[in-house]
DNA sequence: GTACGTATACTCGTGTACGAGTACTTGCCG
DNA sequence: CGGCAAGTACTCGTACACGAGTATACGTAC
């Protein structure tokens, strides 16, 4: 499948708003704060701008005249092209449907913690579960304020997506934490030897060269 | 806290591998792809240079002699720097302890889920579902391989997070289907409402009203 | 009426990611 | 032994994210 024309989400926010009525850029980032989608969508004014131009020079949006309020700058208002609105719904389908191959950089910490001392690693993950446990219990908390306030959960999905995934990853890494306090995970003694000694395990050193002959 | 001098994992990987010994930037993508880190941190040859120099710059690294391999071109072996050594630590503990707001896409388009019809965004839930546990049986075998060859599970734990924070979303996903099916997802009859006249329901109208006074 | 803080609206210089390309070597197969 | 594909090693031009800044208007408080 080609390669598309944007790649910043942001886009997408900016077109979904657009599709509403002409709007101008900084109504845009009003709107979508208000919303609060910041949480969910990375919202610049930099990034919006360049954004809006790009939208712009692919056709999904057009320039639809000027409007001042007051003695302000005057400011550009948007709407969307026929282009615009089927690349909305062409390219949310896509991100509804298929799974992106992301790279979290918690993930990314995961594959380098041979680093750390065992014990010195399984402290900074019980911190991570303790202040995560926190966010995750105020942010409950606001949700429930938000819904309280009448906002129907249609419109709160994400922030109950992102809620739920960090407890599911607060759980994982309590069972990861219990398999490295038992032993069960295989891997641990080596560990422990290669910070104590400096050198890594023969049996390590035997499986990379069998790895790099691959 | 000041900002980090590098943003790129891939920099925290590169510190990793050149702590082992000096290394050259071609065998540090070898070893990285060798040990199938590229799951976890992206690896591009235009990035890893890119960083190689930034840590270079900022005293993270620094050259170590040149060295050839018959008749290639010569190639410059890099040593880790006690500044580098430190930073290696003290980005990791970081990234280990700290929980970082990431933007997944799915969940930016969750937060404009409303812009599809009801069945039809039910539907391609539906096939993410469908794909993402076909991808997740596949990587789950393909890890039981790679541990039947005797790799310890420590140098596995990033993957094994991916995968089950993978199953942990369709889970989610499936959950939510059930409730968008029967209703009890509040919202659902507003947004059948809204695709069926084009119209908001005036509620929704309301309360956007008196979020944008906030 | 003035001062000042906040809002409105946007820009630009910098940093960086990276895809696709370059140049040359080596090894394998016919 | 020669041709060719793959490997080795790296580069560069382009696209874009964005932080902090700019300029001016407006509203509030004294």
């Amino acid at each position: 499948m080609a390669k598309r024309k944007m790649s910043n989400p942001l886009a997408l926010a900016v077109l979904a708003t657009i599709r509403e009525q002409p709007r101008h850029p900084y109504e845009i980032a009003q709107l979508l704060r208000s919303r609060h989608k910041e949480h969910s969508i990375k919202i610049n004014y930099g990034s919006l701008y360049t954004v809006v131009q790009s939208l712009e020079r692919h056709g999904f949006i057009e320039a639809a005249g000027t409007e001042r309020d007051g003695r302000r700058p005057e400011r550009t208002l948007y709407s969307l092209t026929e282009a615009g609105s089927a690349e909305l719904v062409d390219w949310l389908s896509e991100l509804v449907t298929e799974p992106v191959k992301e790279h979290p950089r918690f993930e990314a910490a995961l594959s380098l913690i041979g680093v750390l001392p065992p014990d010195e690693a399984m402290a900074l993950l019980e911190r991570r579960v303790v202040a995560q446990d926190a966010w995750i219990a105020s942010q409950r908390e606001e949700l429930a304020a938000v819904m309280e306030s009448g906002v129907p959960r249609l419109f709160l999905v994400e922030s109950e997506y992102s809620l739920d995934m960090r407890a599911a990853e607060n759980d994982w890494i309590r069972q990861l934490l219990k398999e490295m306090a038992d032993g069960s995970l295989q891997g641990m003694d080596g560990w422990r030897q290669y910070h104590a000694t400096g050198e890594a395990p023969r049996e390590w050193q035997e499986l990379e060269a069998e790895r790099q002959q691959d």
